[in-house]
DNA sequence: TGGGGTTGCATTATCGATATTCATGATGTT
DNA sequence: AACATCATGAATATCGATAATGCAACCCCA
């Protein structure tokens, strides 16, 4: 996905599907169903009525199952089904918190380790961002919005770390998406990361760190403010 | 598993039981092998292997490496296996501070929400760690603690950020226990959360904050200090 | 000798069928 | 009427076999 992502770069290319084509696949339609609301908080799920929707068999429905769990996006109990996760701003905001602690923390670790091949991939990113702005797709901005600040973090080489950033991102935009109104400004926010690219070139931590905790900051509009630890919701 | 819970609280008590007891067993195994060191970080793990090893089908293994997988104890590659995941002392020192974040931030919300019932259960989970500690068992009172702190944090009802909390528990815990001499104090381990139970009981948000900050703190000893957020390691 | 396609092997991914589990509601007892 | 017990059905959990995948060694030919 190298040279040409400018013009090409999917969603599969960019959520490592660790998994063979057919649960990735599933696990990919669902996030996004549960992201945008079409499959709403508390709802039930089965695994065969997924099977049959999507024409595989009940094995494999779990393993999309397990994946979203993994991610916190549904909640499995044992022999009695599976709910789409609730979405509460407590929890969203908690996470956000968390959020902007692990992408602000190590940006000294990010900065040392930068190279080109990683620009160029921030790059791809925000430029498949301008795309999906362009073509009104507000669900594929946010995915590559994600794969940019993932990428990001993987410079700064915690492998045990990132996954927490997965969960926190993925659960901003849900809530993002689920609870605010539909977001009119998608080429803003996808431009909203060129500064953050420009200190990163200049390999300046501090001013780095400024951009990110605002842009986190900004993210979501909770009303109150962020700045506390959770209560008054 | 309550009243008599004193004298015969188990590991499978402790750790919710997700999905039916073979694959869950298989996952308790695993996890205790990986913790202890019995499988070594990087080692190569085959489903089909483990299928045997334990007499079950290569699809339970596959389940119960998914959760591992889930827990950062694995890395699986597409196609490729399973690996034991490593154990860097930046990830620990990392994932401690996200620990002692997500932990100390939300006691508020903890206090607010403690009644006997979250008492009596922290209290279980104490007199398991004595007994394990009485035994000179050092995993199951590793168990038995990551099971309180994480009782603790269930009362702040944040169901999301709850297994981000999971996550840094086992690791801290995992690193403690791989890099560390055995811990010759084993009952001193135990009794260092009474002080915590305590200041619950009293409901004095602020001495909670202080005590559990210091009690993270000081579970690991990475030799510099933790306060930093990352670097020089 | 060295490059490029091909085959073989180890491993995971998927399937279809069967076993197990758990909540629920019916049933009978006091 | 309250309660325990037992059938029932819907769902997941497990199994064994087969398909697909990806790596590496091999072979063939210039």
């Amino acid at each position: 996905m190298a040279v040409e992502s400018f013009t090409s770069m999917t969603v599969s290319d960019v959520t490592p599907r660790r998994t063979s084509k057919r649960s990735h696949a599933l696990f990919e339609a669902l996030e996004k169903e549960i992201v945008l609301g079409t499959l709403a908080p508390e709802q039930a799920l089965t695994e065969m009525d997924l099977a049959q929707r999507f024409g595989c068999s009940q094995g494999t429905v779990r393993e999309a199952l397990m994946r979203l769990n993994e991610e916190g996006l549904v909640h499995r109990l044992p022999n009695r089904g599976t709910t789409v996760a609730p979405c509460q701003a407590d929890d969203a905001r908690a996470l956000l918190h968390v959020r902007r602690e692990v992408e602000c923390s190590y940006l000294d670790r990010v900065v040392a380790r930068a190279d080109a091949v990683l620009e160029r991939d921030l790059h791809d990113r925000l430029n498949a961002m301008r795309n999906a702005a362009r073509d009104g797709d507000e669900y594929r901005l946010s995915v590559f919005d994600r794969a940019f600040h993932r990428r990001l973090f993987e410079a700064a080489e915690l492998p045990l770390v990132a996954p927490i950033l997965s969960r926190c991102l993925i659960h901003n935009h849900r809530f993002k998406i689920l609870k605010s109104q539909p977001n009119r400004e998608l080429e803003a926010t996808a431009e909203r990361h060129v500064p953050i690219l420009d200190a990163l070139a200049k390999r300046d931590v501090e001013t780095l760190r400024e951009l990110l905790s605002h842009h986190i900051a900004t993210i979501v509009d909770f009303g109150p403010d962020l700045s506390d630890t959770g209560e008054s919701a």
